[in-house]
DNA sequence: AATGCTCCAGCTGAGC
DNA sequence: GCTCAGCTGGAGCATT
């Protein structure tokens, strides 16, 4: 009774030394196609390809696209939290992220945010990407904060792409949404409990 | 000679006890602290955090500013490459990253691209956050590897941050510049070969 | 200052960051431990200990003594069964662990043994140290399966310590006790399910 | 299709996302015998085998019989120094290591070794399995170093396998041939520095 | 050329 | 029971 598969071995020691040589069977294919591999990031490096961003692609890539759009947005609040995002404007995932919870974002709202405590919106892309000053990103985050407050969206952020003013108010406004009363907003934490893990048609 | 410090022990058995209890003594300290950072982590889950997005920035904030601009714009410069970046505008980082070897970026140069193959600017982003048909993203990426083709600085991507099209636009221009005739363009490459590691004021 | 829960912090920013700093504080110090050890071992290998070994010493010596029996125990057992033990002749953990389950070793069942197909116990051993031929190893191994299945200990064993032939009778032994009808004998399985973990006085 | 080295692909976008799939492609085969693998210790932990020890097998089956040798010879000789052996006699291997560099074990020196202060031999033996009592362990271990001192081979331990006073004698044995005078003995070392490593035949 | 260093994959032990 | 972070061991790399 009891058989496994059939008649493994007919003692103890042949079936200890069966599974012994199995296992190192299979452990031998498995060096082999590590090595494969190894072989291919050498490949790659000498053809000028950065070996550890490679690796951060490959781990993404295994993830689903909610997750990675979790992770990604995750990322981004979490570095607006710690004051890390010197010039990477918060993305669209970041955003769409810290817009949802609260309300339904009512566009609306925006009626009454022509002009007061936030920057005029086009004076303020004047600055243009020379290096701005401590002065001005310290406006730009007070600016953010402050319209965060107003329930203006985010996305209303008044600075180009390309100015350093940008991740100033993404910072401030993400600090003043992040931190008004409340100890963890929900956009800290995450969404999905569990999607169950192993996508569909993965055959045993 | 061959006393290491002051005499260690008086015989070759005593020596090596006394190195493994040294080793143990120091092993446990080790763990106490281990399971001190564990509690933390296991604060912090508690209190809604996500351990593993903070996990990410443990090791983002390790780095030093340059490296972390560099990781970002390798990263951001590799998802374009591998269309991985839906809704994720390529970052300040990436652009600079990418303006930087060919050319010192003559911004004149974007005085003749006012409206042959890109979008007429205005026109594009009206499609506002609704979401953007297929062929929406393939003509904004095709414009913007139009773009890239004659010259236009990424920064000039004509659509709002809170548009899918900036994204596709973005990847379009990485893709154009990315590939055109060269095989691995400089911006995949890690910039600095690598800065002598390890902080000033690392005591013995 | 230092609240431990109840209102960490007065935003999440500020908690965010601060547990973050706990953590790399308590890393540093972890990793400052973590190059002492390092230290130690590079300091008893440049005084001529094997650090391998060393490692392996820690790694039992973290073990209780019945832990450590335990996985003499089944080391000898496993190798014999696995033909790996030339010149290593079982242990006693190894031998008692073999006679205690099956039946309480009446040793007085040996007064049969006095040689049937068992060598006369004192003139194999006359064999020495000079290199054993293969068929007196191969003899030996009989004589081992054999006194195995007359109920012979493996106490028993007719052949000095520093003959290879011992190890041989050992072998058989072992091979034929382990073997004979039964699949896995219980000499193959832990005998301690789990002692709890942590030994007593051990304060949190 | 599947150019090698020599134009990898006509663009770098498209290189690396090739690069990327044949790693991914490799991992996922990777997995698949990683997942057989631990099918086959689940199997073998459900017959009855422990996993850990079977783990520890592979170990040292990977192993050549020379540096396996080796590993049992320094195991033996540390634990024997750090007084671990109780009960677990020292096998041939760690005898014929100890006695092998200081001198070529000259036989004959054994001519006086009848009886000063080593046991006589048989008297000790007589104790029997009962588990001898502190008193005899060190008289045994006391024993054992004198005899190391007298230039007695470790062979010539004169307690029987299945006593623990034969594991304290060579204990003692241990010790003294470790310690007197010296430092660091050359049974501590590593004998060989390496083999080359990697066996003949290992197609590139 | 040999040695030390840094990094990565695999293994091990804990926690959910 | 399974996943996951930490540790160990090994390899590749830079260095002397």
């Amino acid at each position: 009774m009891a058989k496994k598969s059939a008649a493994p071995a007919k003692n103890a020691d042949g079936h200890l030394r069966s599974l012994l040589e199995r296992i190192e069977r299979l452990a031998e294919e498995r060096k082999t196609l590590a090595d494969d591999i190894k072989e291919i990031f050498t490949e790659a490096k000498s053809a000028g390809y950065d070996v550890k961003t490679m690796r951060r692609m490959l781990r993404e890539r295994a993830l689903t696209d909610a997750e990675r759009q979790e992770q990604y947005a995750l990322d981004e609040i979490y570095r607006a939290a710690l004051g890390m995002l010197d010039g990477t404007p918060l993305g669209d995932a970041a955003r769409q992220r810290l817009m949802r919870p609260p309300e339904p974002a009512p566009d609306e709202g925006d009626s009454g945010d022509s002009g007061e405590d936030e920057p005029a919106g086009d004076e303020a892309p004047a600055a243009g990407a020379a290096a701005p000053s401590a002065d001005d990103l310290t406006a730009a985050r007070d600016a953010g904060m402050a319209a965060a407050r107003d329930g203006v969206p985010v996305t209303r952020n008044p600075y180009p792409a390309d100015s350093r003013l940008r991740g100033a108010w993404d910072e401030g406004w993400c600090a003043a949404a992040g931190s008004d009363g409340m100890d963890i907003p929900p956009a800290f934490r995450r969404r999905s409990p569990k999607p169950a893990r192993g996508k569909p048609g993965k055959g045993e």
